[in-house]
DNA sequence: CGACACGGAGAACCAGCGTTCTCTAGGCTA
DNA sequence: TAGCCTAGAGAACGCTGGTTCTCCGTGTCG
């Protein structure tokens, strides 16, 4: 197996095993037999657990806002794009393997302890702010629109996940629906 | 040392350190050595970790809201008391051992493996939505305002945690502003 | 054909930690 | 005062898991 493919089998490996149990509770002998990469590759490839921790956020937070934006871009008017981020969670949430949003849950159980996780957390955080700012000067809207969309959407994807219902979502759109009227 | 005093002492140790570097990077070691409670009497008072995990995050549900509900009731007027709980969120925010919501960091750390950490979570978000319900209520608003709420409170609590900030509650409570303008 | 570099499987090592056990000292009761 | 119950300190136990090491088979190059 050549380099390349034990490190796309190890990130996709950390990225479902880590997502759905915690970093904590997967060791890095799970993260061998799921990826069929052996020991010493990971380590010569992630030379730490929280290595290959960071690496795989760094990837999930590519991957995820694409998926984002690819929602967002079928739509054209600038509003329907806003509201199209809130319909893109509710998909999101609906998928059996939902848990929350993975920077947030590794910042509960590492933030604490690991700088580099935190710092992570944050990057991924100003990421989304900085698209939703994208989205609001498009629609003509003030940048203090999108940091109250911001909101809505970390709040749907934390009650979303501790519930296990897709409702936050529908409740988020209505609040920035009402958001956007109400700065129009 | 009496039992009441030795179980206080307990969950004022667990509350401090579970709260501030999370639960795994915890001993029960050092419950006792910041207790002063030996782990004899530990074991006696909670039968396992996890059950002290869950006594102290009962009882803090309890003066969270109940701190929540002495800040609220400083203010007659229905809408007033419902910004409020942002102002209330914003001292919280500026206290140095800020951390997040305890819920959420150990629902993100144990919520996929300790089911009634889970279960804890998902009661205590409810008792929150169902006080702003109340609050709703009494200010003539329908119930979908207390979830949208809910949610700006909930995204709040994760941003703050993760920027270190608590401009967050600033956003919150202006959204949460426009929200009852709108519902007027 | 032979030496060698590489990679994998799995053991080994070591530390941390949840939980239980042992031992001892002190105080209470008869 | 003698016996007993309690509680605490700390060791012990058993397990897990991050990281490293050993051994062996394979394929390659001279």
């Amino acid at each position: 197996m050549d380099v390349g493919t034990a490190e796309t089998r190890a990130l996709d490996a950390a990225e479902d095993l880590f997502y759905r149990r915690g970093v904590h509770a997967v060791g890095m002998a799970d993260i061998r037999d799921a990826a069929g990469v052996s020991l010493k590759r990971l380590y010569q490839l992630f030379p730490s657990k929280e290595q290959l921790v960071t690496a795989f956020l760094r990837r999930r937070d590519g991957s995820l806002r694409a998926s984002l934006a690819a929602h967002v871009d079928r739509r054209q008017d600038p509003d329907q794009r806003i509201l199209a981020v809130f319909d893109w969670l509710r998909k999101w949430f609906a998928e059996p393997s939902y848990r929350g949003c993975a920077w947030v849950n590794l910042f509960g159980e590492l933030g604490a302890t690991s700088p580099a996780v935190a710092e992570e957390a944050r990057l991924h955080k100003d990421a989304m702010l900085g698209y939703l700012r994208e989205l609001a000067a498009a629609a003509g809207r003030p940048t203090e629109l999108a940091d109250q969309l911001l909101l809505l959407v970390e709040g749907a994807i934390t009650m979303a996940a501790i519930t296990g219902s897709e409702a936050p979502a529908l409740r988020a759109r209505a609040a920035a629906a009402t958001l956007l009227d109400a700065s129009r």
